[in-house]
DNA sequence: TTTTTATTGACCATGCTGGTCGAAGTATGA
DNA sequence: TCATACTTCGACCAGCATGGTCAATAAAAA
């Protein structure tokens, strides 16, 4: 039962919990291996199954808490007040860095649930899911002041045009640090870039 | 022994030859099943075993096949002497869609080879898919009339932006798609918002 | 008819799967 | 100290899919 698992030491819950979110984030359902699991959690295989019934309510428990945390940083983070486009993309994207600093893992296991073909989840995961990418989406582009985009183009044009742009810009980063452990004091020189950068589109998208 | 195959009927050896890219597209190496391409090309587990002395075999032919494929497409296609920046993607566009039009799975299965991360090719190939990707980008920015862009921003600047534009354009629309069957009169008009969209970038970048 | 070639699919050893369970270890309490 | 309860382990299970083989057959050629 989960509630021997909620009881457990912290630490081992932890490392319980980042290698089934490691695995679940590197294979599809299905390709997942409880085997690799407890091996990279250090525990034996029947514990697993001791805390959790069946593979699949570890999955269901995992994409639940995943949701939860998401579900906590977005609320808390994201800051809809701030009328200005590019400015709010500017914190989108520290807000996303942050987490991807801490829960590494996180991202792509959101992902892969995302792409499961069959979902594997029950009805009330899918809908907090769906919901949670609907508010994320709205929370973006929801309350920009427009008027300051020039205005020989439509509104809702020029924000797409700016957000394809900065997500080709963070895949060009992405790709050029991949694999790179990169130093601390390298980073912030990094957002650096990236501020110069959205400069530029204000240049470009702004009146 | 590969001369075995080649000497097939064309139908039977294309029936194979479909199968086997297509098994290769959806999964990776190691997933891929021998088993599934023989049921989807309808012959007995055997013969491909006597064609290919073995799936990796197998998948070699297919990986020098495609390359084979693209390089000719490539070197037929692609129109280098085109000075004007947004009409070389133009160009580069449409043979995209043409080559998935022809065939489908071929975009997807060289997508698998250059994603399988432990590379299952030999030296040869491997370098062989590397240059393609190089020349390909090499003759999209190569020759460039770099005097029709607007002049507060590093050319190069300008044309990663137009390319980060019309990428997200793309994603947008094929998400859009995402499992419609076209109508071939629609095409038409796809392109033609298309072409809209790429003046708006001429607007935006050119002088 | 005989010989050669093309083709099949049942079969094999292997390896991995999710899940079980008896046993051994540890903590608690009398 | 002994007995009871709770953890923890990993060998083990049946099931399934894998890449690859090969004896048997069908078709074609001689």
């Amino acid at each position: 039962m989960v509630k021997a698992f909620e009881t457990l030491d912290e630490s081992k819950k932890k490392r319980i919990i980042d290698a089934a979110i490691h695995e679940f984030s590197e294979h599809p359902y299905e390709q997942a291996s409880t085997n690799r699991i407890v091996k990279e959690a250090r525990i034996g295989k029947g514990m697993l199954f001791h805390y959790f019934e069946t593979k699949q309510a570890l999955y269901e428990y995992l994409v639940d808490r995943a949701l939860r945390v998401m579900e906590e940083l977005y609320v808390h983070y994201i800051d809809v007040s701030e009328p200005d486009f590019i400015e709010r993309m500017k914190g989108s994207a520290k807000l996303k860095m942050d987490v991807y600093r801490l829960h590494p893992d996180l991202f792509n296991f959101i992902g892969q649930v995302v792409l499961e073909k069959e979902s594997k989840i029950p009805k009330a995961l899918a809908e907090r899911l769906e919901k949670m990418q609907q508010d994320g989406m709205t929370s973006l582009f929801k309350g920009v002041d427009l008027s300051k985009f020039r205005d020989d183009l439509p509104a809702d044009e020029v924000m797409k045009l700016i957000s394809w742009s900065i997500e080709g810009y963070g895949n060009e980063l992405v790709a050029k640090l991949d694999g790179q452990t990169f130093v601390e004091l390298e980073v912030d020189s990094y957002w650096d870039d990236f501020y110069a950068f959205l400069d530029v589109l204000k240049r470009i998208y702004y009146k």
